[in-house]
DNA sequence: TATTAATTGTTAATATATTAACTAATACAA
DNA sequence: TTGTATTAGTTAATATATTAACAATTAATA
């Protein structure tokens, strides 16, 4: 057998997981006749009462060329809208209309019961083992792995 | 705070961990004019010298109607070639040509390299618990873990 | 202040993902 | 053996990812 067996790498485990675990939840985006990438933005402007379309990039992990067109796909099912900065006419925010922000406690719910079941299985221990060595894989350029922000 | 805070969630740990490792791998790729979905193709040829395309959507988690484009490329690429089955005319075999072959020798140290540099500053139990986190999620709906069919 | 550099978004070109519908070939049952 | 279901692969339509180039605005500097 080869030092590396390709299944096992490392990209494939964590492709493979999400390839389990997302269809579940599209399931249910689907329904709200939302995309996984669409539900990340309402996601992120749920926590966000608005914010710029870089920042918004960050935290969906959305590239911004993706960005653009799923934002214009939003704004035309009228659950968000642009609003150009005035301090730095650079700076696009996005906000979410009040029929994005009702769409939460429709969501939401669903959402949490899927994610619940998956983490179910799971010790706590085992659970926080995973999550903090994805932690440590996506901090792997930073000086340190510092969690002084989790909340 | 909220219960789950979203970029917390496993599925953005997952997402941002294959941010984090895959543009060192693509770099790479790239050198060699290879997309990602490409060089999986390689990879798992370099496994197996014969393959139906429904297996290789399989293992490398390529979906069917993706794997057809892709296929199609490789083989302008002059690195791989189709092969309709004898016996059941409905599968087709992919097969790596020697320009294909021949790849693997200079494609594989650098990603190995590459892999090294990540794997590094885990301690071996570290990496073990977040592979074996891994897997249990990718077997979330199957009855039982069984690796019977592990080469 | 005029120039240059950096930042924020966008456009363009190509490749891939997702979902549904579809074709051809094979297996299966009446 | 015919009709039906299944399987393997493909096509089509839309959405997203990747990379590079670009425009507009602001910041920085001579």
């Amino acid at each position: 057998m080869a030092i590396q067996d390709f299944s096992q790498s490392l990209p494939m485990m964590l492709y493979r997981a999400l390839d389990e675990i997302m269809p579940k939840f599209r399931c249910i985006f689907n329904e709200f006749a939302l995309t996984e990438q669409q539900w990340r933005i309402l996601r992120v402007l749920w926590e966000h009462d608005k914010i710029t379309l870089g920042r918004l990039s960050d935290l969906t992990l959305i590239p911004s060329p993706s960005l653009v067109g799923i934002v214009d796909r939003l704004i035309k099912a009228n659950l968000i809208r642009r609003e150009r900065s005035d301090t730095d006419r650079r700076m696009i925010f996005v906000v979410a209309t009040e029929e994005g922000r009702n769409l939460e406690a429709k969501v939401m719910p669903r959402v949490n019961e899927i994610y619940k079941e998956i983490k179910e299985p799971f010790s706590m221990q085992q659970w926080g083992q995973l999550i903090d060595g994805l932690d440590q894989i996506s901090h792997l350029n930073k000086k340190t792995v510092t969690n002084e922000y989790k909340e």
